[in-house]
DNA sequence: AAAAAGCGTTGATATTTATCAACGCTTTTT
DNA sequence: AAAAAGCGTTGATAAATATCAACGCTTTTT
């Protein structure tokens, strides 16, 4: 189980980790298995653990005065899932995170992952790379969500995250995309013409 | 002039910066003045630098195919203005970047930056946490827009950001916002029963 | 096997937001 | 000093999207 974990971070980073770092790492991250529905962050708690996804997939959500869920996240294999802000400040979160489909993860506190840093530089350029990329990602999206009309923004999404339209069912990416299912739906009619 | 990157650097991170690396900061970004209206990128080049701004402001915007104006990011002074996904992928930016005010800025091209990162320690820490607290405003950003009534969203950015409403006119905002000024200027009529 | 819950679609209607055009005022440019 | 450009506002109208309700189908739960 920890072997995705590891070729993943290895797939991230310029040289290879050596076998005492390999272990080092194998025991920081704890094995977590979380059924469909599971919470693994509750609205008003303060998010303790980060999760790499080794099976499974997850979605990170608010809740507005309605009633209305708002998804912000979605992860499936090879994604971590956490709520930074309330992780880095310690703060209660605003979102909860649930699994979607029955989850295997690896899961490591903040300061616990802090320690391994120090322990591992080549951890420390990995977590750069990912912010590097996170920070892209939020930037095209951000994007995408002020200036496309809904339908182009659907087309995008469709390319960009095919994995997701499978994984997923489309009231949750109508949300995702900030839309109601009903607009999704008759977008994708129109689309289809 | 460089003093207050200095300072800013200093108030970022944990120890404070030797002289040494001070001097090797001082000279590694180099003084850039704009003038109102100036590029500081444009659409198609490769964003080659990142920009601290040491005083004035600036607009991050893309255009889309009726020729409107989105804007994606305001910046003032201590912030950083780049495309990242342009610098770091080395490809054609989809921004321009621009000088509403005249602007100073202190600029350093991405291989430097590295560079630097590689002989301060101090400074790989400070944009760990500009990574980190960039996560957080674009996670907070992405749910309003997702989430919030446009009133309501206009109401979270007055909060959050004041300074922007004191420098930028009111349909730099409508945008950033992802509304036109007409329904931000109805918006502020509504809000003020 | 029956009941319940989840999902996607459609129709009718309401609400929100955009678009287009015009105006007065201020600031900048000529 | 005159002209032009920038800015915010308002009105009339159009377009996009949300809301509410209902339906058939599939999957899950009992």
């Amino acid at each position: 189980m920890h072997n995705n974990l590891l070729a993943y971070i290895n797939q991230h980073i310029s040289s290879p980790l050596t076998s005492e770092e390999e272990v080092l790492i194998k025991a920081a991250f704890q094995p977590k298995k979380l059924r469909k529905k599971q919470y693994f962050l509750q609205e008003g708690a303060v998010c303790k653990y980060v999760g790499f996804i080794v099976k499974g997939a997850m979605r990170q959500y608010s809740v507005d005065e309605k009633g209305v869920e708002h998804i912000v996240h979605l992860y499936i294999e090879n994604y971590w899932a956490a709520d930074r802000e309330s992780s880095i400040m310690l703060t209660p979160s605003k979102y909860n995170i649930d699994a979607w489909e029955d989850t295997e993860l690896l899961i490591i506190t903040r300061a616990e992952m802090l320690d391994l840093m120090g322990k591992i530089p080549a951890l420390v350029e990995m977590i750069r790379i990912m912010d590097e990329r996170n920070a892209i990602a939020n930037q095209r999206r951000l994007n995408a969500t002020i200036s496309n009309t809904a339908e182009k923004n659907y087309g995008e999404f469709v390319e960009n995250h095919p994995q997701f339209i499978q994984r997923f069912p489309q009231h949750i990416i109508a949300s995702y995309l900030g839309i109601t299912k009903e607009t999704l739906s008759r977008i994708k009619k129109q689309a289809m013409k």
